[in-house]
DNA sequence: CCTAGATTGGCAGTATACTGTCAATCTACA
DNA sequence: TGTAGATTGACAGTATACTGCCAATCTAGG
Protein backbone atom coordinates (compact mmCIF):
# COMPACT_ATOMS: atom_id res chain seq x y z
CA UNK A 1 0.00 0.00 0.00
CA UNK A 2 1.72 3.17 -0.92
CA UNK A 3 1.88 6.04 1.42
CA UNK A 4 0.22 9.28 0.91
CA UNK A 5 2.27 11.89 -1.26
CA UNK A 6 3.71 14.37 0.47
CA UNK A 7 2.01 17.78 0.14
CA UNK A 8 3.67 20.67 -1.70
CA UNK A 9 5.74 22.89 -0.33
CA UNK A 10 4.66 26.63 -1.28
CA UNK A 11 4.40 30.36 0.21
CA UNK A 12 0.86 29.99 -0.25
CA UNK A 13 0.32 27.45 3.08
CA UNK A 14 2.63 29.88 4.59
CA UNK A 15 0.43 32.94 4.02
CA UNK A 16 -2.69 30.87 5.07
CA UNK A 17 -1.24 29.65 8.56
CA UNK A 18 -2.31 31.63 11.71
CA UNK A 19 0.84 31.81 13.21
CA UNK A 20 2.07 33.85 9.99
CA UNK A 21 -1.06 36.10 9.98
CA UNK A 22 -1.16 36.90 13.75
CA UNK A 23 2.89 37.39 13.58
CA UNK A 24 1.91 39.86 10.23
CA UNK A 25 -1.39 41.19 12.22
CA UNK A 26 0.96 41.89 15.46
CA UNK A 27 3.66 44.24 13.39
CA UNK A 28 0.83 46.35 11.45
CA UNK A 29 -0.43 46.77 14.90
CA UNK A 30 2.46 47.89 16.34
CA UNK A 31 3.30 49.88 13.23
CA UNK A 32 -0.02 52.18 13.46
CA UNK A 33 0.42 52.24 17.70
CA UNK A 34 3.74 54.04 17.02
CA UNK A 35 2.53 56.28 13.75
CA UNK A 36 0.19 57.38 16.37
CA UNK A 37 1.64 57.68 19.30
CA UNK A 38 4.75 58.92 17.86
CA UNK A 39 4.56 62.43 19.70
CA UNK A 40 4.36 60.51 22.96
CA UNK A 41 7.60 58.48 23.10
CA UNK A 42 5.79 55.16 24.35
CA UNK A 43 5.70 51.96 23.32
CA UNK A 44 2.75 49.87 23.34
CA UNK A 45 4.10 47.41 25.79
CA UNK A 46 5.14 50.92 28.11
CA UNK A 47 1.68 52.06 27.63
CA UNK A 48 0.02 48.87 28.93
CA UNK A 49 2.41 48.90 31.81
CA UNK A 50 1.38 52.56 32.99
CA UNK A 51 -2.06 51.47 32.74
CA UNK A 52 -1.73 49.02 34.49
CA UNK A 53 0.68 50.73 37.51
CA UNK A 54 -2.27 53.90 37.23
CA UNK A 55 -5.15 50.58 38.07
CA UNK A 56 -2.96 48.42 40.83
CA UNK A 57 -0.75 51.80 42.37
CA UNK A 58 1.57 49.68 44.37
CA UNK A 59 2.10 46.62 42.26
CA UNK A 60 4.80 45.00 42.43
CA UNK A 61 6.82 43.32 39.15
CA UNK A 62 6.01 39.93 39.46
CA UNK A 63 2.01 40.89 39.76
CA UNK A 64 2.36 43.53 37.27
CA UNK A 65 3.53 41.36 34.79
CA UNK A 66 0.87 38.81 35.34
CA UNK A 67 -1.78 41.26 35.37
CA UNK A 68 -0.67 42.29 31.07
CA UNK A 69 0.58 38.61 30.49
CA UNK A 70 4.48 39.76 29.71
CA UNK A 71 7.50 38.01 30.57
CA UNK A 72 8.80 39.18 34.16
CA UNK A 73 12.38 39.09 32.32
CA UNK A 74 11.20 41.48 29.79
CA UNK A 75 9.78 43.64 32.05
CA UNK A 76 12.46 44.80 34.15
CA UNK A 77 14.15 46.64 31.26
CA UNK A 78 10.63 48.01 30.46
CA UNK A 79 10.29 49.27 34.14
CA UNK A 80 14.01 50.57 33.82
CA UNK A 81 12.97 52.96 30.72
CA UNK A 82 9.88 53.91 32.23
CA UNK A 83 11.99 54.95 35.37
CA UNK A 84 14.32 56.61 33.59
CA UNK A 85 11.72 58.71 31.63
CA UNK A 86 10.42 59.77 35.03
CA UNK A 87 6.75 58.12 34.47
CA UNK A 88 7.32 55.88 36.85
CA UNK A 89 9.18 55.29 40.70
CA UNK A 90 9.80 52.24 42.53
CA UNK A 91 9.88 52.31 46.17
CA UNK A 92 11.38 49.39 48.29
CA UNK A 93 8.42 47.65 50.15
CA UNK A 94 8.68 48.14 54.29
CA UNK A 95 7.18 44.57 54.95
CA UNK A 96 8.88 42.34 52.30
CA UNK A 97 12.84 44.01 51.02
CA UNK A 98 12.67 42.12 48.20
CA UNK A 99 9.47 44.06 47.03
CA UNK A 100 9.60 47.56 45.17
CA UNK A 101 6.49 49.12 44.47
CA UNK A 102 5.33 51.36 41.66
CA UNK A 103 3.91 54.29 41.16
CA UNK A 104 2.93 56.25 38.48
CA UNK A 105 4.33 60.16 38.82
CA UNK A 106 2.75 63.01 37.96
CA UNK A 107 4.53 63.18 34.54
CA UNK A 108 3.43 59.25 34.13
CA UNK A 109 -0.12 59.90 35.09
CA UNK A 110 -0.03 63.16 32.77
CA UNK A 111 1.41 61.11 30.02
CA UNK A 112 -0.76 58.38 30.63
CA UNK A 113 -3.96 60.73 30.26
CA UNK A 114 -2.96 62.79 27.28
CA UNK A 115 -1.81 59.65 24.97
CA UNK A 116 -5.51 57.91 25.29
CA UNK A 117 -6.84 59.92 22.29
CA UNK A 118 -4.10 58.56 19.76
CA UNK A 119 -4.16 55.06 21.36
CA UNK A 120 -7.96 54.73 20.56
CA UNK A 121 -7.17 56.39 17.02
CA UNK A 122 -4.40 54.09 16.47
CA UNK A 123 -6.60 50.42 17.81
CA UNK A 124 -9.77 52.01 15.43
CA UNK A 125 -7.51 51.95 12.72
CA UNK A 126 -5.95 48.03 13.19
CA UNK A 127 -9.50 47.13 12.37
CA UNK A 128 -10.95 49.87 9.88
CA UNK A 129 -10.60 48.06 6.93
CA UNK A 130 -13.67 45.42 7.81
CA UNK A 131 -16.95 46.23 8.08
CA UNK A 132 -18.41 47.46 11.21
CA UNK A 133 -19.93 43.77 11.50
CA UNK A 134 -16.89 41.59 10.32
CA UNK A 135 -14.59 43.84 13.18
CA UNK A 136 -16.99 42.79 16.00
CA UNK A 137 -17.10 39.38 15.24
CA UNK A 138 -13.51 38.96 14.58
CA UNK A 139 -12.72 40.87 17.92
CA UNK A 140 -15.14 38.51 19.76
CA UNK A 141 -13.67 35.09 18.45
CA UNK A 142 -10.12 36.72 18.90
CA UNK A 143 -10.90 37.73 22.83
CA UNK A 144 -12.15 33.52 22.85
CA UNK A 145 -9.01 32.10 21.85
CA UNK A 146 -6.91 34.33 23.42
CA UNK A 147 -8.98 33.39 26.77
CA UNK A 148 -8.95 29.72 25.89
CA UNK A 149 -5.12 29.52 24.71
CA UNK A 150 -4.34 31.25 28.02
CA UNK A 151 -2.26 27.97 29.32
CA UNK A 152 -0.31 27.53 26.14
CA UNK A 153 1.76 31.01 26.91
CA UNK A 154 4.45 30.94 29.02
CA UNK A 155 2.68 33.74 30.74
CA UNK A 156 -0.79 33.61 30.75
CA UNK A 157 -2.60 36.36 32.13
CA UNK A 158 -4.16 36.34 35.77
CA UNK A 159 -6.11 39.41 36.36
CA UNK A 160 -7.02 38.55 39.42
CA UNK A 161 -3.09 38.32 40.91
CA UNK A 162 -3.08 42.27 40.95
CA UNK A 163 -5.97 42.12 44.03
CA UNK A 164 -3.44 39.92 46.29
CA UNK A 165 -1.39 42.75 47.22
CA UNK A 166 -4.18 44.71 48.81
CA UNK A 167 -4.54 41.50 51.67
CA UNK A 168 -6.62 38.90 49.71
CA UNK A 169 -5.41 35.36 49.56
CA UNK A 170 -4.23 33.63 46.17
CA UNK B 1 -21.56 73.62 27.26
CA UNK B 2 -19.12 71.03 29.47
CA UNK B 3 -16.98 68.90 27.67
CA UNK B 4 -17.33 65.04 27.65
CA UNK B 5 -15.96 63.66 30.74
CA UNK B 6 -12.95 60.94 30.39
CA UNK B 7 -13.87 57.74 29.77
CA UNK B 8 -11.98 55.87 33.19
CA UNK B 9 -8.79 54.33 32.61
CA UNK B 10 -9.18 50.07 33.17
CA UNK B 11 -7.60 46.98 32.16
CA UNK B 12 -10.57 45.85 30.73
CA UNK B 13 -9.88 48.97 28.03
CA UNK B 14 -6.73 47.53 27.57
CA UNK B 15 -8.05 43.36 27.25
CA UNK B 16 -10.06 44.27 24.83
CA UNK B 17 -8.13 46.50 22.38
CA UNK B 18 -7.18 45.20 19.44
CA UNK B 19 -3.09 45.58 19.50
CA UNK B 20 -3.30 43.93 22.86
CA UNK B 21 -5.07 40.82 21.65
CA UNK B 22 -3.14 40.60 18.66
CA UNK B 23 -0.02 40.60 20.90
CA UNK B 24 -1.09 38.13 23.29
CA UNK B 25 -1.89 35.68 20.41
CA UNK B 26 1.23 35.97 18.88
CA UNK B 27 2.99 35.23 21.92
CA UNK B 28 0.94 32.33 21.82
CA UNK B 29 1.40 31.00 18.53
CA UNK B 30 5.29 31.29 18.87
CA UNK B 31 4.92 29.22 22.44
CA UNK B 32 2.68 26.48 20.59
CA UNK B 33 5.20 26.57 17.53
CA UNK B 34 8.43 26.10 19.65
CA UNK B 35 6.46 23.24 21.45
CA UNK B 36 5.61 21.31 18.98
CA UNK B 37 9.15 21.92 16.64
CA UNK B 38 11.33 21.78 20.19
CA UNK B 39 12.84 18.73 17.98
CA UNK B 40 13.90 20.45 15.18
CA UNK B 41 15.54 23.78 16.76
CA UNK B 42 13.84 26.20 14.08
CA UNK B 43 12.26 29.70 14.58
CA UNK B 44 8.85 30.51 13.08
CA UNK B 45 10.62 33.08 11.57
CA UNK B 46 14.10 30.46 10.53
CA UNK B 47 11.04 27.96 8.83
CA UNK B 48 9.28 30.92 7.13
CA UNK B 49 12.84 31.71 5.50
CA UNK B 50 13.49 28.04 4.83
CA UNK B 51 10.19 27.54 2.54
CA UNK B 52 10.67 30.94 0.57
CA UNK B 53 14.11 30.00 -0.17
CA UNK B 54 12.43 26.09 -0.75
CA UNK B 55 10.22 27.92 -2.88
CA UNK B 56 12.79 30.45 -4.59
CA UNK B 57 16.17 28.81 -4.91
CA UNK B 58 18.74 31.72 -5.57
CA UNK B 59 16.60 34.54 -4.27
CA UNK B 60 18.65 37.30 -2.53
CA UNK B 61 17.78 38.46 1.05
CA UNK B 62 15.94 41.98 0.40
CA UNK B 63 13.79 39.93 -2.11
CA UNK B 64 13.35 37.31 0.71
CA UNK B 65 11.91 39.92 3.08
CA UNK B 66 9.91 40.93 0.67
CA UNK B 67 8.42 38.01 -0.16
CA UNK B 68 8.28 36.87 4.02
CA UNK B 69 7.49 39.69 5.16
CA UNK B 70 10.21 40.27 7.26
CA UNK B 71 12.45 43.65 8.08
CA UNK B 72 15.87 43.15 5.94
CA UNK B 73 17.77 44.65 8.78
CA UNK B 74 16.42 41.81 10.94
CA UNK B 75 16.81 39.12 8.19
CA UNK B 76 20.51 39.36 8.32
CA UNK B 77 20.91 37.76 11.63
CA UNK B 78 18.31 34.83 10.55
CA UNK B 79 20.42 34.16 7.13
CA UNK B 80 23.49 34.34 9.50
CA UNK B 81 21.77 31.28 11.95
CA UNK B 82 20.97 29.50 8.98
CA UNK B 83 23.98 29.21 7.59
CA UNK B 84 25.63 28.57 10.66
CA UNK B 85 23.75 25.42 11.12
CA UNK B 86 24.74 24.46 7.14
CA UNK B 87 20.47 24.66 6.25
CA UNK B 88 21.95 27.50 3.60
CA UNK B 89 24.44 28.72 1.76
CA UNK B 90 24.80 32.31 -0.09
CA UNK B 91 26.56 32.41 -3.38
CA UNK B 92 27.84 36.01 -4.63
CA UNK B 93 25.84 36.31 -8.20
CA UNK B 94 28.30 36.81 -11.29
CA UNK B 95 26.37 39.65 -13.01
CA UNK B 96 25.05 41.84 -9.93
CA UNK B 97 28.70 42.06 -7.24
CA UNK B 98 26.19 43.32 -4.50
CA UNK B 99 24.03 40.46 -4.19
CA UNK B 100 24.25 37.13 -2.81
CA UNK B 101 21.83 34.27 -3.79
CA UNK B 102 19.93 32.04 -0.92
CA UNK B 103 20.06 28.30 -1.61
CA UNK B 104 19.00 25.32 0.72
CA UNK B 105 21.70 23.28 1.61
CA UNK B 106 20.96 19.11 1.29
CA UNK B 107 20.44 18.87 5.24
CA UNK B 108 18.19 22.52 4.98
CA UNK B 109 15.99 20.51 2.39
CA UNK B 110 16.00 17.39 4.62
CA UNK B 111 15.02 19.13 8.00
CA UNK B 112 12.50 21.08 6.10
CA UNK B 113 10.86 18.20 4.62
CA UNK B 114 10.97 16.81 8.01
CA UNK B 115 9.97 19.41 10.38
CA UNK B 116 6.23 19.62 8.09
CA UNK B 117 4.23 17.54 10.23
CA UNK B 118 5.55 19.36 13.23
CA UNK B 119 4.70 22.53 12.16
CA UNK B 120 0.95 21.66 10.93
CA UNK B 121 0.23 20.29 14.10
CA UNK B 122 1.50 24.09 15.55
CA UNK B 123 -0.83 25.92 13.80
CA UNK B 124 -3.62 23.34 14.03
CA UNK B 125 -3.47 23.36 17.58
CA UNK B 126 -3.49 27.59 17.83
CA UNK B 127 -7.08 27.16 16.63
CA UNK B 128 -8.23 24.18 18.22
CA UNK B 129 -10.12 26.07 21.07
CA UNK B 130 -12.31 27.82 18.80
CA UNK B 131 -15.41 25.18 17.03
CA UNK B 132 -14.52 24.27 13.16
CA UNK B 133 -16.83 26.97 12.01
CA UNK B 134 -14.99 29.91 13.82
CA UNK B 135 -12.07 29.09 12.82
CA UNK B 136 -12.46 29.38 9.36
CA UNK B 137 -14.35 32.50 10.04
CA UNK B 138 -11.59 33.99 12.03
CA UNK B 139 -8.97 32.89 9.52
CA UNK B 140 -10.80 34.63 6.36
CA UNK B 141 -11.14 37.82 8.49
CA UNK B 142 -7.60 38.03 9.49
CA UNK B 143 -6.23 37.26 5.95
CA UNK B 144 -8.92 40.10 4.51
CA UNK B 145 -7.52 42.05 7.71
CA UNK B 146 -3.70 41.93 7.21
CA UNK B 147 -4.25 42.00 3.31
CA UNK B 148 -6.15 45.27 3.43
CA UNK B 149 -3.41 46.65 6.17
CA UNK B 150 -0.41 45.30 3.90
CA UNK B 151 0.78 49.07 3.28
CA UNK B 152 0.07 50.20 6.64
CA UNK B 153 3.13 47.58 7.94
CA UNK B 154 7.08 48.66 7.38
CA UNK B 155 7.95 45.68 4.95
CA UNK B 156 4.51 45.37 2.82
CA UNK B 157 4.33 41.69 1.44
CA UNK B 158 5.46 41.45 -2.34
CA UNK B 159 5.22 38.26 -3.09
CA UNK B 160 5.36 39.17 -6.88
CA UNK B 161 9.06 40.27 -5.98
CA UNK B 162 10.05 37.01 -5.47
CA UNK B 163 9.84 36.28 -9.68
CA UNK B 164 12.10 39.17 -10.75
CA UNK B 165 15.28 37.72 -10.13
CA UNK B 166 14.45 34.98 -12.68
CA UNK B 167 14.31 38.33 -15.57
CA UNK B 168 11.05 39.03 -15.10
CA UNK B 169 10.43 42.73 -15.35
CA UNK B 170 9.02 44.85 -11.96
C1' DC C 1 31.82 58.45 -20.46
C1' DC C 2 30.52 60.09 -15.99
C1' DT C 3 28.06 61.31 -12.37
C1' DA C 4 23.34 61.43 -9.57
C1' DG C 5 20.47 58.47 -7.66
C1' DA C 6 18.97 53.84 -6.51
C1' DT C 7 20.03 49.25 -4.68
C1' DT C 8 22.29 45.78 -1.71
C1' DG C 9 24.07 44.18 2.34
C1' DG C 10 26.17 45.32 6.69
C1' DC C 11 26.30 47.64 11.08
C1' DA C 12 24.98 50.30 15.41
C1' DG C 13 21.40 51.31 18.52
C1' DT C 14 16.93 50.49 20.81
C1' DA C 15 12.97 47.54 22.39
C1' DT C 16 10.49 43.32 22.95
C1' DA C 17 10.40 38.33 24.13
C1' DC C 18 12.01 34.03 26.18
C1' DT C 19 15.31 30.54 28.72
C1' DG C 20 17.93 29.82 32.36
C1' DT C 21 20.58 31.07 36.50
C1' DC C 22 21.55 33.45 40.80
C1' DA C 23 21.52 35.82 45.43
C1' DA C 24 18.66 37.83 48.77
C1' DT C 25 14.79 37.11 51.21
C1' DC C 26 10.60 35.23 53.00
C1' DT C 27 7.45 31.25 54.57
C1' DA C 28 6.09 27.08 56.24
C1' DC C 29 6.96 22.85 58.07
C1' DA C 30 9.46 19.52 60.80
C1' DT D 1 13.92 27.16 66.01
C1' DG D 2 16.12 25.79 61.67
C1' DT D 3 16.08 24.95 57.36
C1' DA D 4 14.00 23.41 52.74
C1' DG D 5 11.52 25.35 49.37
C1' DA D 6 9.29 29.30 47.28
C1' DT D 7 9.46 34.12 45.81
C1' DT D 8 11.50 38.42 44.00
C1' DG D 9 14.33 40.92 41.20
C1' DA D 10 18.56 40.92 38.58
C1' DC D 11 21.36 39.22 34.99
C1' DA D 12 23.40 36.64 30.83
C1' DG D 13 22.42 34.77 26.49
C1' DT D 14 19.64 34.19 22.24
C1' DA D 15 16.21 35.74 18.66
C1' DT D 16 13.06 38.83 16.57
C1' DA D 17 11.83 43.65 15.05
C1' DC D 18 12.63 48.39 13.67
C1' DT D 19 15.30 53.03 12.69
C1' DG D 20 18.90 54.98 10.74
C1' DC D 21 23.40 55.08 8.63
C1' DC D 22 27.13 53.55 5.55
C1' DA D 23 30.19 51.72 1.66
C1' DA D 24 30.17 49.15 -2.44
C1' DT D 25 27.98 48.72 -6.50
C1' DC D 26 24.85 49.23 -10.26
C1' DT D 27 21.89 52.08 -13.57
C1' DA D 28 20.18 55.85 -16.12
C1' DG D 29 20.54 60.40 -17.89
C1' DG D 30 23.05 64.00 -19.82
Amino acid sequence: MPSKPAPPITMDAVYAAPGYLFRRMQQIAVSIFMEECKAFDLTPVQYAALVAIHTHPGIDATRLSAVIAFDRSTLGSVIERLQAKDYIERKPATEDKRIKLLYLTRQGAGILKDIIPAVERAQARMLEPLKPADRKTLMTLLVQLVDLNNEASRVPLRAEDALEHLGKAG
